[in-house]
DNA sequence: GCTAATTTGCACCGGTTATGCAAATTTCCT
DNA sequence: AGGAAATTTGCATAACCGGTGCAAATTAGC
């Protein structure tokens, strides 16, 4: 993503643009990797955590961000592909890939998953595949 | 698994046979679904959750069971398969299953994950792939 | 500008994952 | 079998994450 309208971002999947929603959004925006609760409160000052919270969780209803459960235990969000429109559910088909060594994650948009064969009976609805590993950064030293 | 004999179980792990730990190993070979802390707790009387929280630490690090993080929120915990010897890293390369209706999660061995194509510089170490959706019983209505 | 609806901030709760430490148990050795 | 050393257990206690209720502040609609 680049050279955002951070306003105009709010609006096309339909978010007040309030003060508090603008600061999260710039900071999503300026990160490359998913980031947590916990990351937004201590990147930004003077902030409540639950409003934070709620405000993710905003993004999260609105599909302007996707949650990512990467194992780490602390719920995750990245922004959402173009592609997501705000009233169709949205599918985050991609590798999570974890870094152990920075304790980064990332959306591998480009890693599509392969479609699988469920045994009988079975009826899938959502899925995610998370990758731990070494990432590109940290493998090159 | 059939016809256990817990001690032997334990012993082929290099885990020392105490009560708690074949209350608890008697207890997952029972279930079928993988199975909470508080599975455990609720179906053993007269535990400490504690203890139980480190008996399945330890079974973990001995590779006798492997953890699955399914969405709960609640890490769940699942005998590993034959396979798994206790000083090789374990792969749990199967898909996990989580269903919406009776919120049982489940290990899908069959169901082989197809290689990944990561991209430049990124390295695999662990993958997990979590399905939601309905399982076999359920669809059985 | 004024009212209604939404959003924010604070207090507070609950569940899960953890750690420290003393008592109990198990292991090991003779 | 007995007794010391190592491990394991149980209790207290705490950190962390996710979440709700409610009143004040902010925003939206007119």
């Amino acid at each position: 993503m680049q050279t955002h309208n951070l306003e105009r971002t709010l609006a096309a999947k339909r978010i007040s643009p309030t003060a508090m929603r603008l600061r999260v959004l710039e900071y999503l925006v300026a990160r490359e990797a998913a980031v947590s609760l916990a990351d937004v409160e201590k990147g930004l000052s003077h902030t409540d955590r639950i409003t934070v919270y709620r405000t993710l969780k905003t993004f999260e209803e609105h599909h302007l961000v996707h949650s990512i459960e990467d194992g780490t235990g602390a719920t995750k969000y990245a922004l959402c592909a173009e592609e997501c429109r705000p009233d169709t559910p949205h599918h985050d088909l991609h590798i999570h890939f974890h870094c152990r060594q920075c304790d980064e994650t990332t959306c591998l948009p480009s890693t599509v998953l392969p479609a699988l064969q469920l045994p009988e009976a079975y009826t899938a609805e959502e899925m995610s595949l998370t990758v731990q590993g070494i990432c590109n950064k940290c493998n090159h030293h």
